[in-house]
DNA sequence: TCGCAACATCGTAGATGGTTGGCACGAACA
DNA sequence: TGTTCGTGCCAACCATCTACGATGTTGCGA
């Protein structure tokens, strides 16, 4: 492996010429620019990063430590991340925490030690513990993100440090858009199918199902909002179980897309016709909601990609800021977008239709 | 930040027996090794790893390089990397090719100046090239893994380097089981609807198809050989053509499940009996064959994370050997497993009546 | 034409934070 | 007292960047 010397000596300047020129810097003559170029070439060489960053304390490397990156959601976090970061010649490293306190804090310490410009993250929440052990574990990630050094996003909705920049999703107004539509349409009853009440998605579309509600004057009834998980047969079993009350609604908001499918197929087997006898508002993908029939009418919600995509521009930017007249934390919150299709207003187009 | 010095300072100790103790050298007194820690605890020494690697030169990173880690089945090959990595102090650093050799090449060459310990990849095939134009592209490959100069695991059936191990999934294999079962059950008249020809999964289980026929004394018929898309509505639609064939065939072997179930789909809607008046088998996921009704016969392939997690294995195996007396090049070929259920032979108890 | 100042560019050397081989030193033992 | 053994220390080294001083070049006035 040659190294600066080589070249050096190869194109008969001194090392800090070479230096120089790899880096582009402005004052040095034409002529030496050429002949260190030509001698790079000729052996190869190719600058040591290593003995690079360890004067420069730059790795050009950012960390994403997410829960899982086998949850699709994440997946395209991590790709959105890794090609905004890639315009910039940053590389990736990788961390799951499988949402466990314990695990982010030990991918922390060794990112601490490796050296990295940067931390995407988004923040364990453990939900099998109680409040002051999260609070607590809260603080020590804190802390343990300021000793690093280097800026922060946080991908939720809460401040993961006094100085990180946070990209969230607005859950509520997600909620709150899907249960508006449906008042506005004349629903008085709207039973709400949910995912996991604690988990952190569910709990603020439910928030927003309820504030939909007492902003219209309409009464919260608990017993409409049925707690289950993000999956088409908990849909489908939360939906029998609605259809099997005496005072039924005549309107549904699922949690999310795959909860509607469920419930959608619940009601086509007893059949009932939708929108007609009840209708389905759903929070979901554009993809998965315009496959069934009726096609579902949804708020949709920003993908993963762009979630990481914009998490890591805000990142860059601190970065080249280069800490110096540190800017003010930063929220950007991500839009959502009410979609109306056939299942909560008869006779709009859907999807098979349109391809047969 | 604290460095070795002020450690060793605070400590009593030269700069030399502070590295000692952190690095685990047997050869250091109880004392001392008493004394040092208390100091870097006291200061919360971390040591720099970027310093540490100019030095020893080691960064205990691995670079993964696959197509999109958006695709399921890579973010499960991350995972069981990430997971055999983590175990032994390993980081990852990802990056996507998206099956185009010249982001392949440029990813390899930020690796070359970051400093990697060993490289997993799944290379990069575009389908859309001359075979010329894809050997020099494999060549290009070859040669810059090559000049790294650490060990490198590939994933698929071709080998990548000279010296690298290669860990793969026995395709054919897969596709033979499949048929040969068919055949097994007095089927003649055997069917396959495909993913795309060209893939490079695809052709390799269209050629375990051919296989098992011509073995059993059975023509090879292309007409009855459908290349489509690894996708459910394809399965669908290709089942929807077949069953307007005026010699239709008595057995099905779809690409992989999701065909299956679009295939199954078009059955059902026909009204035709499964496995009575037209059998089905596929190769695909445990998680997604029992779900259907009947439950599908497949050949179970490993998943995403065996093929990542043992591939780390292989190449923690190299960095560990430290390159002296080059191993061989090892080719591990992951096996794959039949497993009969209700598409295939009647009256075999579905996953829906286990759980009812 | 010569001398000197100003400017552009280059090279030297120190710094970055660790690791490690060889050496010196002290204690234990014969 | 000489030898051996164990252990800590000194100093070299890893590959690069960069502040600062040195060098060469150019322009201008005398």
């Amino acid at each position: 492996m040659p190294t600066i010397y080589d070249v050096a000596t190869k194109a008969g300047v001194s090392t800090a010429t070479v230096s120089r020129v790899l880096n582009g810097h402005p004052k040095v003559d034409p002529l030496m620019r050429q002949r260190v170029t030509e001698a790079v070439e000729d052996l190869r060489y190719i600058p040591n990063g290593t003995a690079r960053s360890l004067v420069t304390k730059q790795t050009r490397r950012v960390a994403l430590l997410i829960s899982d990156i086998t949850n699709s959601f994440f997946a395209e976090t991590a790709r959105g991340a890794q090609d905004a970061l890639d315009e910039r010649g940053y590389q990736l490293l990788l961390a799951n925490s499988d949402d466990q306190s314990s695990r982010e804090l030990r991918s922390l310490a060794t990112f601490a030690e490796t050296g990295v410009d940067g931390v995407l993250i988004e923040p364990a929440m453990p939900s099998n513990q109680s409040d002051a052990t999260q609070r607590a574990n809260r603080n020590k990630l804190s802390r343990q993100l300021e000793a690093l050094g280097v800026p922060v996003v946080g991908f939720g909705p809460d401040r993961v440090t006094n100085t990180a920049d946070i990209v969230t999703i607005d859950e509520e107004q997600a909620g709150f858009k899907a249960v508006d539509h449906l008042l506005g349409l004349g629903h008085q009853r709207i039973a709400m199918i949910n995912g996991p009440a604690h988990s952190a998605v569910g709990s603020r579309r439910a928030a927003g199902y309820r504030q939909a509600l007492t902003r219209n004057g309409v009464a919260f009834d608990p017993h409409l909002l049925i707690s289950t998980n993000f999956r088409r047969d908990a849909g489908f079993e939360a939906m029998r179980t609605m259809l099997e009350w005496t005072n039924r609604p005549s309107a549904v908001f699922a949690g999310d897309d795959l909860i509607a499918i469920g419930a959608l197929q619940a009601l086509k087997n007893s059949g009932l016709r939708v929108p007609q006898d009840i209708a389905i508002v759903c929070i979901g993908d554009v993809a998965r909601t315009i496959e069934t029939d009726p096609a579902l009418t949804s708020v949709v919600v920003p993908r993963g990609y762009e979630l990481g995509r914009v998490g890591s521009q805000l990142l860059l930017e601190r970065i080249m800021a280069g800490g110096k007249e540190p800017l003010s934390p930063r929220q950007v919150v991500l839009e959502t977008r009410l979609v109306v299709r056939g299942s909560t207003v008869a006779g709009l187009v859907s999807h098979f239709d349109l391809i047969r």
